[in-house]
DNA sequence: TTAGGGTTAG
């Protein structure tokens, strides 16, 4: 590329005017537009280079704004909706598809289906869109019946209802609807085949369920994987990794883990989440120290990950450590999720009062987990007055939730404050909330 | 030169 590059420039053919003083004027769209969806990742980039080529006089076409508008946010996107229309390009189905992503991104379903609507003919593209955009707005009935409507489907189209089912919590209804894509004549007669994009969905809604059905499940996707040349690219074998992780089958883990040619961080992080979980604490954060001798940065992710590995191997002072460097090394910010972590890792420990001291100076509101995982602490270590006065803020917080009405109540039972633990039990039935059943599970192989 | 679906989170 390089050498063809520099021969274009040494015979003239590039930029004739590349000694005038402003030789961007003579750019025509073709060039604008090549140079706008090749940075694709510089959302500033391009959108400068967009009023650029408008001061120059330079006419957009249709090929000009899809490349923005995929990454434009909605007031922008809006501006730019209405200059498509302006410039005669709307109908263009490029444009009109990347609108519908927009709106439907952005959750205005409405919109969405208006454009939508514009769509002269079929085209699988445009639906493909639009049953994202039901997924995203939680209609996966519609969705379906649009789907089932549709005189052909493509991979995308299937894998989109799939990952729709998941979107909305549905894991079930995902997998299912993946069962149904297998044997329905799409695949069946080899029109349709499930791609890396599909695998990795139906193998996170698996990760999502427990039990044995779920487990087998993935491995029926995983044998799908290995016999039909799927490749096992970082998606597939990061979802991999944490469904094996996620059901305790650690040696899958370090298989898929070993195999696999590319890993990035988000690889890492299931990694560090599966062994955290399964009792190998400090393996945990000897791969966070891979992680940067890979050259690779460590996100706010795998410091979650990290640091739960932390409160689980009573590491405290390497939480700690962690904890307050992330920032200096890696210009993360802790969120709510991380002080979680913390003050998990301080309270089972048994550091009540520095677990306080930092729900004190936090720089927001900590919300109920935080205070969950604190009254989780006092419980364990018989601080019954702290847990009080904090169990209160975290029912103010969570009414609806069963589990800090039970921290509570229990914390009194065990001190035989039976009157306090009964008022609590009846405080729950009162406010109409279900106390969930917990259970058991004996997998037999 | 342009469009639609995907992994990790106590």
């Amino acid at each position: 590329m390089k050498q063809i590059h520099s021969l274009i420039v040494t015979n003239g053919h590039l930029l004739h005017h590349s000694n005038a003083p402003s030789s961007h004027q003579w750019m025509p769209t073709l060039l604008y537009n090549a140079l706008i969806s090749a940075y694709d990742n510089h959302h500033h980039k391009s959108l400068h280079l967009f009023s650029h080529m408008l001061a120059n006089q330079v006419p957009p076409n249709s090929y000009t704004f899809p490349p923005i508008l995929k990454s434009s946010p909605l007031p922008l996107g809006s501006t730019l909706h209405s200059q498509t229309l302006k410039r005669g390009v709307f109908s263009d189905p490029f444009i009109l598809t990347t609108l519908l992503a927009l709106y439907a991104r952005n959750n205005l379903l409405p919109h969405a289906r208006k454009v939508f609507e514009e769509f002269p003919v079929f085209l699988i593209v445009a639906c493909n869109a639009m049953l994202n955009a039901f997924s995203m707005n939680g209609d996966m009935e519609t969705a379906v019946s649009l789907f089932e409507s549709m005189p052909q489907r493509d991979v995308i189209s299937w894998t989109t209802v799939v990952n729709g089912f998941a979107l909305n919590g549905n894991f079930g209804a995902s997998i299912r609807f993946f069962g149904k894509m297998m044997n329905h004549k799409d695949v069946v007669e080899g029109l349709v085949k499930p791609n890396e994009a599909t695998c990795a969905c139906v193998l996170s809604s698996c990760a999502n369920l427990d039990g044995k059905t779920a487990l087998d499940c993935g491995k029926q996707v995983h044998g799908y994987v290995v016999m039909n040349e799927v490749k096992l690219g970082v998606f597939v074998g990061t979802s991999l990794i944490n469904l094996y992780g996620k059901m305790g089958c650690l040696s899958d883990v370090e298989n898929v883990f070993r195999i696999m040619v590319v890993r990035e961080v988000c690889t890492w992080n299931a990694m560090i989440s599966s062994l955290a979980s399964n009792g190998r604490e400090k393996e945990a954060l000897e791969m966070f120290e891979q992680i940067k001798l890979q050259g690779l940065k460590p996100n706010s992710i795998t410091y979650v990950a990290v640091l739960t590995a932390c409160a689980r191997g009573k590491f405290v002072r390497e939480g700690l450590d962690l904890f307050r460097s992330m920032w200096q090394d890696f210009r993360i910010e802790p969120i709510m999720k991380h002080y979680g972590c913390v003050i998990d890792l301080l309270g089972r420990s048994g550091h009540i009062q520095e677990a306080a001291e930092i729900i004190r100076n936090m720089p927001f509101q900590p919300d109920a987990s935080v205070l969950g995982a604190f009254l989780g602490a006092c419980r364990i270590h018989g601080a019954i007055k702290l847990g009080e006065e904090i169990g209160k803020k975290a029912l103010k917080l969570q009414t609806q939730h069963c589990g800090q009405y039970v921290l509570l109540s229990s914390m009194n039972a065990e001190k035989e404050r039976w009157d306090h633990a009964a008022d609590l039990r009846r405080e729950i039935m009162e406010a109409g909330i279900q106390k969930i059943p917990a259970y058991s599970m004996v997998h037999l192989t």
